[in-house]
DNA sequence: CCGTTGCTACGAAGGTTATCGTTGACACCG
DNA sequence: CGGTGTCAACGATAACCTTCGTAGCAACGG
């Protein structure tokens, strides 16, 4: 592992930087071919080694070896990069309402009466879970 | 009104321009002046009055005479600024769960029980209100 | 052993963001 | 009239994003 966090990851994602950061969320960690493989248009593969580098510098990724190649692991949670990319949305757009953004979220996109029933459950979940810790 | 759109509005903000259109969003419109006193901490007049014009270049505010000075409106609507935002957060940091997204909202927050509500009651209008239009 | 292949490292180019300084126009005050 | 304050326009600057070309290294195949 290597990295001297530059900024410490306090700002949000480009989006190329965002890009390789969803691959390595949803893969889990990932060399530079891999992720170079999973993004949808064609990039060089010293462009997505720079945006590693630069993501490492960073600190939102860091590196092993393995064989002869790197693979490069998140450090930094897809719910931290996604809390703090809501919560400039909520501030900045929707003026702090949770609601105008959940209003349109779901007016946004037609969501199957299973995917509301589950978020509701999660609006229940935080109602409940409230006040214990 | 002036502003020949350069690339349409298509990308989202960045931070300083987020900063300014929520100002805007919020009084409905601005001069330079009103826009820079809106804002957190002091920014030079030029810096906002470029910035302005680097928006309207964009397509997402619009000008017009106001005495001496101009006055600048939004042309691009929060609601549309917020759902392109969102779907970039739900596509790229969820991978396409809404659910995981609320999860997320509503651990990040503490929200009040009429909060929770309003927000329920606007997953009870999704869901009556689909299957209509 | 030598060429090929698969890597990383370096650094540069072109575009964008964000910040102003300076200039010049215009109007109001005294 | 002449100074002062308000305003937009222009250009400069520094930092950053994104893209690669090129070079160098190490291992592998024949």
């Amino acid at each position: 592992m290597t990295g001297k966090p530059r900024d410490g990851g306090r700002k949000g994602f480009t989006d190329r930087e965002l890009d390789i950061m969803s691959v390595l969320w949803r893969e889990g960690s990932g060399t530079v071919a891999e992720v170079r493989d999973a993004l949808d248009g064609d990039v060089g593969y010293t462009t997505v080694l720079k945006m590693l580098q630069i993501l490492e510098e960073k600190g939102a990724v860091g590196h092993e070896r393995e064989g002869r190649a790197y693979r490069y692991v998140p450090l930094v949670a897809s719910a931290s990069a996604g809390g703090r990319a809501l919560r400039r949305i909520v501030n900045k757009i929707f003026h702090g309402s949770a609601e105008m953004l959940l209003a349109t979220l779901v007016e946004d996109r037609d969501f199957s009466d299973e995917e509301i029933k589950r978020m509701r459950s999660v609006l229940d979940r935080a109602e409940r879970g409230r006040g214990e810790k």
